[in-house]
DNA sequence: TTCGATTTGTTCGTATGTATT
DNA sequence: TAATACATACGAACAAATCGA
């Protein structure tokens, strides 16, 4: 057993019981109200004032607290109207001709050129429930053979296969999503996981490598088997740090790049 | 020609004439200042309240302006002593036991587990002035054939070869680097190109494809050639968003990954 | 070791401007 | 026009960390 003098007792006192500034309980308290789904992406938040008056302290507390979940994406402000979770989808549409840099936040792959183009989306298979392998479990926090949704996208930009993607989703966190529910969705896939189940995604995982194209992913992208593509093994979170989806891509790279700005 | 009401060129003024708020004005003069050579990694800005009274205006709006860069990663605060730009090295060197997460925030390849470890380097290429390829020189706003200096440098982590690094930087913003100098550093890359010279790197931009291993990256990683390998490519920008070095890069993913996270 | 000066961190409050409905 | 909500800017008080006398 360590043995520890008054001082260091006290230091670990301090350091257990010292209690996070007042900002940083709203802001938990905020997050958690919007990852139970308070709030969701249409609604605004009570107002600062409204706030402030719920959780008894001044209004400048309330928008520092309100300050880390913009920067962390949670929400936006919007002057005059209140504030919001994002609409992922709306981000997309913004203006007619240039779209918002926002729409490509969780979209890496783009021309080598630069010019990004969002792709056009084909489905080629979907599972409503199956089995979930053991290794897939894992990442999403599952039990091995919990009922997991699957689904198959192929993406082509300017007419051309450039990414194959598998999706696998838990499915007691998407209850009653069919083909045509996925299919017949009106944004990006983020957009439905938003708009129909409240699911939010503000940050994703990505594990990049290079691999030799399996046979499956050669097929759906015109390459020689074997020949070399980029592989993305991405986690999705929602709001409070909640695993959605799990996500494995393979891309064409040869006309095309992965780009990532870090600042 | 357009013809405008009144009131649509009062808002076409307000959009030229509207000046920045005064916080951002703040904030982009510390930036130049930084950018310029001012206040270099050791040394604090003036407290706040000096600032505050230099700007002439409220300790709260030069806290506002200061916001921004920590966020951006430009400055760092340290309760008791004052504002600083980052030392990047020092980063490194956090812990004794659990080296900080900021000192991966630039280098992106890790087993495969996980575990994250820096790598041990070997200088295998330097040169001290060649004249630039034209599309090195393309991207980072030099003219071909400018002087530059070139160094490969072969990571290995835990014994193995894993990552090959072609360097290319302008001469003009390294006057006086040589071998030795650049072998010998204490600490990162970065680390000297901040100590030394002045530029703090902080955002860069990476493209990512899969390709055959070319034949030098082969050899150097004991790779047989063709095999896929990950290339990345990055820019990296100090401090005023000024191209400080081009960075080829070709990596082993048999058992590592590139990892990015996005929050 | 203690104390005081300095600097950032937290919280409060207020006033005014600007965008939206 | 009026009401509402966020944006900017000001000022003040005290807490907590740091450093040197």
């Amino acid at each position: 057993m360590p043995c520890l003098t008054g001082g260091q007792l006290d230091e670990l006192d301090d350091l257990v019981n010292a209690e996070p500034p007042l900002w940083r309980m709203i802001r938990d308290s905020l997050e958690a109200a919007l990852a139970a789904g308070e709030y969701p992406a249409g609604t605004p938040l009570p107002s600062e004032a409204k706030l402030a008056a719920r959780f008894g302290c001044a209004i400048g507390t309330v928008r520092r607290a309100v300050d880390e979940l913009v920067a962390a994406r949670v929400l936006v402000r919007r002057q005059g109207r209140g504030t919001f979770v994002p609409d992922i989808d709306a981000m997309a549409r913004q203006g007619p001709e240039g779209q918002d840099r926002t729409a490509f936040y969780f979209f890496h792959i783009q021309p080598e050129n630069g010019a990004r183009v969002l792709p056009e989306t084909e489905l080629l298979d979907f599972r409503a429930s199956i089995p979930c392998p053991a290794w897939i479990a894992g990442h999403l926090g599952l039990a091995p053979r919990s009922p997991v949704i699957f689904a198959r996208n192929l993406h082509r930009i300017a007419g051309s296969p450039v990414l194959l993607d598998d999706l696998w989703l838990p499915k007691s966190l998407f209850p009653g999503l069919d083909r045509a529910g996925f299919a017949g969705r009106d944004g990006t896939v983020y957009g439905l996981y938003q708009r129909r189940f409240g699911h939010s995604v503000i940050r994703t995982d990505e594990r990049l490598r290079a691999v030799a194209a399996p046979a499956e992913v050669a097929c759906a992208l015109g390459l020689d088997p074997g020949a070399p593509v980029l592989r993305i093994q991405r986690l999705a979170f929602a709001i409070g740090e909640r695993p959605v989806e799990l996500r494995i891509s393979h891309a064409d790279t040869r006309h095309h790049e992965y780009f990532n700005s870090l600042a």
